[in-house]
DNA sequence: TACATTTAATTGTCTGACAATTTAAGTGCA
DNA sequence: TGCACTTAAATTGTCAGACAATTAAATGTA
């Protein structure tokens, strides 16, 4: 592992990089120590600080975890599904709020990468998903339930949605484009009529997965994208009205 | 921004921890500059080293950018498309690399999602991405062409066909499954005639898009899928037999 | 005005120190 | 011997202070 005297990047950022260079091709394995802090000071030629800035880059994506004390230091992470699953989430949810990017293309990305999941799930779902679908359904149907819990509900019944398809890589993928579309659908006021509709829809979707019967579920989740398009479209409508007429 | 004295947690995890929170929340605005290193030393009542250590796990997430000089500081960063893509490569290919997941559920993802876009690729792709699909094709072809190279090429093919799509978001999301398989398939040797075999398919899908037919896409990925993972259980069944009769 | 110089603010890096933590090794005792 | 306790050593976490490098604004000058 070497830097490039020649490079004008912080020294940190470039140790940094080739220690994830070192990690991402193998060259170090899950569970091997570092060296200590002084020991990578004296290979890379830095002091201990740089060292240490360059180690706390790592821990943030977590591909290393330290630990303190005699035969402690720096090891390199395994990275499990729940931290993979957090980095996922913080990145769409950034990338969204700060892109200005449209409803239409959230939402059609959405819906497309639920399709995907639909055939799997309805041949693999369990009665366990059927009830967590079940049961949010039933939530849904409850008109004390306020706009942020309307939405996290649909988040978790979208969630069982992915996760029936059993498969864990899918499932990854798929957290972070639907969490992430949390905070865009939270901006859709719900009316107790549009939320009639969308439990009518997700209890279609529902019978489909338990029939097992993928078309139909496709044609939910079509119906389910078009209807929460049309919702979309009206309050950015209404929005312009407002903010163009005041 | 407050960090908790009681929790023993590193103070320089915990500072992080707030000022992303600050800004995932939109508390804090692209483009908007942080205290410098020394006012916020002072503010959370540590050294200006643990601030630095915060920081840096702050930029490891591109969530800030650093600039020296008066004026200088650190600044709220827009998370662009392009280091979004990195990061979900990195994470991806990792979490991929360190969980012994099986090639047929990398696989499986891979084209449930893939086929995700078929339709909306159908639709949209323009001569641009039919030319650059038919270029992989036409690379494909060639005998000389090393495994490897071969696998890039593969890589390359399958991102005109997310692009197609249309869609930044579904891009993005698809980005880290396609990449992140490419390790997972070099492992293939692809001989000859498996070679023969996928450029048909591939040519299969090309004909499909030009002819904007979704249905015939989505076959032709099918297929592309199971042929795809009956080679990949040849070659681990070859690799079970050498290590289980030696 | 246009250009060169100075100045001040800020991050980047280094040094050295001490605290906190953790494990291994040693020590004493029953 | 076996066990509890102490000690030592290694390592990360934190702090303080210094200086270098960089940059944009302010200032001076022709």
């Amino acid at each position: 592992m070497k830097i490039d005297p020649e490079s004008n990047a912080d020294l940190s950022a470039q140790i940094a990089q080739a220690i994830r260079d070192a990690i991402v091709s193998g060259d170090m394995i899950v569970d091997e120590r570092l060296p200590s802090e002084s020991e990578l000071a004296d290979q890379f030629g830095v002091s201990r600080s740089t060292v240490r800035e360059a180690l706390k880059r790592l821990a943030a994506q977590s591909l290393i975890r330290t630990q303190r004390g005699a035969f402690g230091g720096a090891f390199v992470n395994r990275l499990c599904y729940h931290d993979a699953y957090g980095q996922h989430i913080t990145t769409s949810t950034l990338l969204l709020s700060m892109n200005d990017v449209r409803f239409e293309t959230a939402c059609e990305a959405r819906y497309a990468m639920e399709r995907a999941c639909a055939p799997l799930a309805a041949q693999r779902r369990t009665p366990r998903h059927l009830s967590m679908i079940r049961k949010e359904i039933e939530r849904q149907a409850d008109a004390a339930l306020s706009d942020e819990d309307f939405c996290a509900s649909d988040v978790a019944l979208h969630r069982a949605l992915v996760d029936a398809a059993g498969n864990p890589v899918l499932s990854y993928q798929l957290a972070g484009a639907v969490e992430a579309m949390q905070p865009l659908m939270n901006m859709i006021t719900f009316t107790a009529r549009s939320r009639g509709e969308i439990v009518r829809l997700h209890s279609a979707l529902l019978e489909a997965l338990a029939d097992r019967h993928a078309g139909r579920a496709d044609t939910a989740l079509h119906a389910l994208e078009s209807y929460t398009m049309t919702l979309g479209r009206d309050v950015l409508a209404a929005r312009a009205r407002r903010t163009g007429a005041p």
